[in-house]
RNA sequence: GGGAGCUUAGCUCAGCUGGUUUAGAGCAUCUGCCUUACAAGCAGAGGGUCAUAGGUUCGAAUCCUAUAGCUCCCACCA
């Protein structure tokens, strides 16, 4: 069989996810095995991969193929997410690209458009899964608006109002006046803005005075960036301990314009630096007056229409637009002598993403999560580790958020989600119920009116928050029918053995969002933790350190990276340098690196592949020895890598194999048992090394799939159906040391002679003499000899010292008598400066061991260890010194 | 403003409870090689006051304090 020289992903990627699914091989049922489960992060249903996924996929394939080799019966669950908010403005843009307004439409007639949209771009983002090699059981794809999760979904709503936990209020939303709609806090785009600060005068009234009620011409100075506001004010606010402000206390002030009477309120959340240290207070109209309002049981005067005009609520300037009344009350405040200053100054503004005018905020009724009994489970869970958080860095800013949670605003002014189970009666009360014919009963109940029909009641028309839908993901994927009536009578089976999952593999920006959100919930329906470990990735970015964004323009495709790299190479690039919780500089130069990689193991295969066996030929001492060691350091690093995979250092145990693969394999042990040109291979030592090899697959198996399995397929006769997929994990757990470090002399040997070759310009080709003076591990000479290229080794060094290279290694002297001539001059100065360097370090040490209280106070293995520095250091001297004598330096 | 974290070679990072030759890796760089598996390669080499300043200690990249710079999360100041 001919083999490319080139290793040719694209040839060969779909054919074997192909093969996999033909038989199955990523379906999961429950067994008596050990279960490994994953719930992917659903993503954005109509969304398209991009850089994050890539990174958040490939580390779940990889614990996923892993756990499955380690004979655990895996289970990776796909999925996407209804994503409320990014769909619907998606389908709002598409239909006003067709001139549709969302406004004109109906509810069922939106919806349909949605589904519509949903139905031809969903799942685009599953199919680009399956070209990254994810070894999902696609058998259990699921969606959060699928019938039967959208039931639970409706049915934990309704679970949480019986038990309390949820509750209408009225919140500050983000009102778009142009669009008439709330947006999200995600929607907001603050901006810088050139505005400034008027300073106006509120007059105080007096009280108690002898002539009545009568102005006085004192007043108080407020400063405000919105005058337009002020018929709103129902208050004026200090702090209770500003000096300059203590004359106000228990006042009441004028209102300008419209003279309103309002109090004087004390609060600490003042800022006494800021303006005059006198706020006023417009509770319709600002997050934190509302707040201060409802501390104070202030009255709340919304002064603003929908569309941003002044209703008649504001007294003054009815009907006309926010921004054309600042102008014009600044002028009559002018007039009236009540205007005293105005600053420029420079803040932050929120406009809306979608139609770029000013955010107003705007009090409405919301529905909300209580989540204080909620979070007390979640908080303690990852607390006292029984849940983990990889980095555990990350459990700092859980507590932070979780101690300090607040009401969960679960209603969203949309059609696209899972609309809110709550119906209205003509008389503004409301029932709650998992359908509407429950519904009209609990609402006939209610009002005693037996003749209510399902027409007087009226359905909410909000939807539901994406997170109330998503929170529930590693249940409801499971058992829908979690939270149950309690009368079942069989316990799903799926939820039972599945559930709790193992590893959570999701972006840290979500914590709160989702995890944490998880947690509660798996603690108030599933009776326990959903997930047991939790693996934070880092933010993927460009090579500018900017976070990968679409308006940026700065994200890869990562399909076209598959094209360009193969799946294997970007996997690769993508694990390289991203340890769990760090950001991920991206520099296509990783799947660069990834590509090479699948490059040489590639050829590694062909070179294997090419030998012939001849059981005429016996072993070598060389490559038997070569097996010894070889096997050792694959020994080492299965250990190594399995501690690595304990903490989730994915990167580590890469770059572990990498190396073992890439120099302990190829650049050492094959060179080592490659025969001569023309020269046959032993029959055992060809058997140790395709064996090599195929423990080699399977550690790499996880992070590359697909050229794993093409050359493990390769390797040797298979039957349809076996796969390397399924094959077992090397298994060691110990290693030989002394094996490992006598081969390391012999490297480093072998790798001064090759530098005495270079810099001598001595070719390869050209066998020389070596003399070994000192301790050394006779056994490995016939190697030493081969990969040095030596005619001969000796004992001890050479009668004649001249012309003769010299080096160390530890305290062993190595002899090369060289045919040319030696620049003496050059040889006595490298050793003059080896030799200083050696009688420094010797110096230091011995300063050590002169300090009483070191060798009193450290531990016996600490000094005895830098006594033996000392010893091989002073060895190392009288060896150089020797070679200098020899030299007659 | 509140909270968390980071700063080690040109780049990306290891370095765990202080002692393991005078700090490691990968990539990049430089030098020499088209050696019949691989130039997407082989062989070799160079490169760091561990952000700065103090402190604790027999001993600090590692622990403490301050300073500077950077990042993220939350709240955003009338």
């Amino acid at each position: 069989m001919e083999l490319s020289a080139k290793y040719n992903p694209s040839e060969i990627e779909d054919k074997w996810y192909a093969y996999w699914m033909e038989y199955r091989l990523f379906h999961s049922d429950p067994d008596e095995r050990e279960p490994y489960t994953i719930v992917i992060p659903p993503p954005n249903v109509t969304g398209v991969l991009h850089m994050g996924h890539m990174l958040n996929n490939t580390i779940q394939d990889v614990l996923v193929r892993r756990a499955r080799m380690q004979g655990k019966n895996a289970c990776w669950v796909p999925g996407t997410d209804h994503a409320s908010i990014a769909t619907e403005a998606k389908v709002v843009a598409k239909l006003a690209s067709e001139g549709i307004r969302k406004a004109d439409l109906t509810r069922e007639q939106f919806l349909e458009y949605a589904w519509e949209w949903t139905r031809k771009h969903g799942g685009i983002i599953m199919e680009q899964l399956k070209k990254l090699g994810a070894s999902c059981d696609w058998d259990r794809m699921n969606f959060t608006m699928n019938e039967a999760y959208s039931r639970s979904v409706v049915r934990v709503f309704v679970d949480l109002f019986n038990k309390g936990k949820i509750y209408r209020g009225v919140r500050m939303v983000n009102w778009d006046p142009k669009a008439l709609t709330a947006v999200s806090d995600e929607e907001v785009i603050h901006k810088e803005e050139q505005g400034a600060l008027y300073y106006i005068k509120y007059k105080i009234k007096q009280h108690n005075s002898p002539f009545g009620d009568r102005e006085a011409l004192d007043y108080c100075v407020v400063a405000t960036t919105r005058p337009e506001t002020i018929m709103g004010d129902t208050a004026v606010a200090i702090h209770p301990n500003d000096p300059k402000n203590a004359h106000l206390r228990g006042k009441t002030v004028i209102v300008p314009l419209i003279n309103r009477e309002v109090p004087i309120i004390e609060d600490e959340y003042i800022d006494i630096e800021f303006g005059t240290g006198c706020l006023k207070v417009t509770p319709a109209h600002d997050v934190n007056d509302y707040l201060l309002g409802e501390k104070h049981r202030l009255e709340v005067i919304d002064i603003f229409n929908n569309d941003g005009t002044l209703n008649e609520k504001a007294q003054i300037y009815v009907g006309q637009d926010r921004f054309v009344v600042r102008k014009q009350i600044v002028k009559d405040l002018e007039v009236a002598g009540l205007l005293e200053k105005v600053e420029p100054y420079t803040h932050t503004v929120g406009f809306s993403e979608r139609t770029d005018v000013a955010i107003e905020p705007k009090l409405s009724m919301q529905w909300f999560v209580k989540m204080g009994e909620l979070s007390e489970p979640a908080l303690e869970a990852v607390m006292n580790d029984e849940v983990m958080l990889y980095p555990a860095k990350f459990k700092n800013t859980y507590r932070h958020w979780m101690e300090n949670i607040k009401d969960w605003c679960i209603s969203r002014q949309l059609w696209w989600g899972h609309r809110i189970p709550a119906w209205y009666l003509p008389d503004g009360r409301f029932v709650v119920a998992e359908e509407e014919a429950e519904a009209l009963k609990l609402a006939r109940a209610m009002t005693k009116n037996k003749a209510l029909a399902s027409t007087d009641l009226q359905q909410d028309n909000d939807c539901l928050d994406t997170w109330f839908s998503s929170w529930l993901w590693p249940i409801s994927v499971f058992d829908p029918e979690v939270p149950g009536s309690g009368e079942e009578v069989d316990p799903n089976i799926d939820l039972q053995y599945y559930y709790p999952t193992s590893d959570l593999v999701t972006a840290p920006e979500i914590l709160f969002f989702w995890v944490a959100r998880m947690l509660m919930a798996g603690y108030e329906w599933a009776g326990g933790y959903p997930f047991k470990n939790v693996y934070l990735t880092g933010i993927v970015r460009d090579h500018l350190g900017r976070k990968m964004s679409k308006q940026l323009g700065n994200s890869p495709d990562p399909i076209e990276l598959i094209n360009k790299y193969g799946a294997d190479g970007v996997r690769m690039g993508m694990l390289l340098t991203s340890p769990a919780g760090n950001d991920l500089p991206f520099d296509e130069a990783l799947c660069e690196q990834g590509r090479n990689f699948c490059n040489k193991i590639w050829n590694a295969f062909r070179l294997v592949n090419g030998w012939q066996a001849d059981d005429t030929v016996v072993q070598p001492a060389h490559s038997a020895q070569a097996g010894e060691w070889f096997k050792e350091s694959l020994r080492k690093a299965v250990i190594d890598m399995n501690d690595d995979f304990d903490k989730y250092r994915l990167s580590e145990a890469l770059m572990k194999l990498y190396k073992l693969f890439w120099d302990d394999f190829c650049a050492w042990y094959l060179e080592i048992v490659k025969p001569q040109a023309g020269q046959a291979m032993d029959s055992t030592t060809l058997g140790t090394a395709r064996l090599f090899f195929d423990y080699l697959l399977r550690l790499l198996h996880p992070f590359m799939p697909f050229i794993s399995e093409e050359i493990w397929q390769h390797l040797r006769p298979r039957q349809s159906g076996d796969s390397l997929m399924i094959q077992p994990q090397p298994y060691a757990d110990s290693f030989d040391a002394d094996c490992l470090s006598h081969f390391e002399v012999i490297q480093q040997a072998i790798a001064s002679i090759r530098t005495i070759r270079q810099t001598k310009n001595i070719l390869p080709k050209e066998p020389l003499e070596l003399y070994v003076k000192g301790e050394m591990d006779e056994r490995l000479f016939p190697l030493l000899q081969k990969m040095a290229n030596l005619s001969v080794i000796r004992p001890d060094g050479p009668e004649d010292g001249r012309n003769v290279a010299a080096f160390l290694v530890g305290t062993t002297e190595f002899f090369v008598p060289l045919g040319v001539l030696l620049n003496v001059e050059e040889e006595v100065k490298k050793l003059h400066d080896d030799l200083e360097y050696q009688q420094q370090f010797v110096a230091s040490v011995k300063q050590k061991l002169k300090n009483e209280k070191f060798v009193q106070h450290a531990p016996e293995q600490v000094v005895a260890f830098e006594r033996k520095k000392q010893a091989d250091g002073e060895a190392r001297i009288k060896a150089i010194e020797e070679q200098l004598a020899a030299l007659g330096g």
